[in-house]
DNA sequence: GTTTTTCTGTTGCAAAAGCAACAAAATGGT
DNA sequence: ACCATTTTGTTGCTTTTGCAACAGAAAAAC
């Protein structure tokens, strides 16, 4: 997530500002938090790796956010709409800013710095998770498997204006972001090589066209 | 999209609170705006219907999003990450109410009443974005289409407290909707009446489980 | 009210994706 | 350094989805 706010400064100091502000640790496959009780959690992950997912009647698992080191993520940006369980899961050791809000709109009591420049900047931290699921939405539109996988590599590779990209989770969790088959999915990324489309080491991809 | 924001009252007397706002009619299948060129149109539909619509290289359509009455679109609701067309199109008759800003997030230099509610209701505005984006996720990750398909109706019928749903457009742009081919999408639909799970006349649809 | 266009519903066939199962490699824990 | 667990990579087979094509119904245009 690309802000003006600076999370990492606003997290340091975090005391300072509002005693009501938690840090918790989670050990890995830990859950965070889930988006079904309606605790209005807000979270900052100050360190480590977490992903929102959903597991649905079937049995298979989703993962809609991924999230890393500064990333923001908590009930007020998602309004939840379905019957399923709504999970964040520590994905390694994980540190989190925990701040639960009876109306993230409305000032602290307190009037504290913390609820101030929070508010102040909630509309940008809301428009940066739209331009997430856009892009996700973006990305499940696409019909096939290899477009998918393609419209992914490039999204990260334009990000980081890099045609080198180093995928940020398990090639098992790809398949689980990108709502498709593993085997599936590995057996595309095999036909992408043989197309000479892209170049893999591990989780690091090279994109060889355009 | 429901709203505390009453979008009706604030566009019947928008003359009175800013000229810069301009209202304009479109035709069926006129293109009422594009979110390439970076013209930050904010547009409120007075009346009509009209969708956010992208075309990919594979001449393939798929239906964004869907606007009715009241609905309100434009870029600051979608920070464009893609490369393909995107056009909000008209379905029949449309009247918009556009406006063209250059920080939407800054005063009005004249200080006028629109910009004023406008800023002030722009994060409710936004989180019914994130809303409306989070349940079409919870679809397009949906594995089958039968689950779309089950998804989309059960979603519509919660929203109206009804089991029987009328669809906002035809059977046609609904497989535009869910991202899958029209005719397999036909097909399920025959079976989700076999196995009785539906009923179906025309474009209204029962839900017969739970 | 007639013509033209779009939409619905269906089908046979082809292609893609899912499922299950397994071995090898890599990773993590102690 | 060892063992247990997870991840990767592959394959044969099944199921689902997509494609192309068409006829009839409905809607829109004139």
């Amino acid at each position: 997530m690309i802000l003006n706010f600076n999370v990492e400064n606003f997290v340091k100091d975090f005391e300072k500002y509002c005693h009501k502000v938690k840090k918790k640790e989670f050990a890995k496959n830990e859950v965070i938090t889930t988006y079904i009780e309606k605790r209005n959690q807000f979270c900052i992950l100050v360190n480590g790796n977490a992903d929102l997912v959903r597991y649905d009647f079937n049995g298979n698992r989703t993962i809609i956010e991924h999230f890393s080191k500064n990333d923001i993520f908590g009930e007020v940006f998602y309004t939840v709409t379905t019957n399923n369980e709504l999970l964040v899961e520590a994905r390694n050791k994980c540190e989190v800013l925990i701040y639960s809000y009876n109306d993230i709109h409305n000032k602290c009591k307190n009037n504290c710095k913390f609820h101030q420049i929070l508010s102040e900047h909630l509309p940008e931290l809301i428009l940066n998770k739209v331009t997430d699921l856009n892009m996700r939405v973006e990305l499940l539109t696409k019909r096939s498997t290899r477009d998918k996988l393609l419209g992914y590599f490039s999204f990260l590779s334009k990000r980081n204006f890099n045609k080198t990209i180093v995928l940020p989770f398990s090639l098992t969790d790809l398949a689980d972001y990108l709502s498709v088959d593993r085997s599936a999915m590995m057996r595309e990324i095999r036909l992408l090589k043989e197309d000479g489309l892209i170049e893999k080491n591990g989780n690091i991809i090279t994109l060889l066209y355009k």
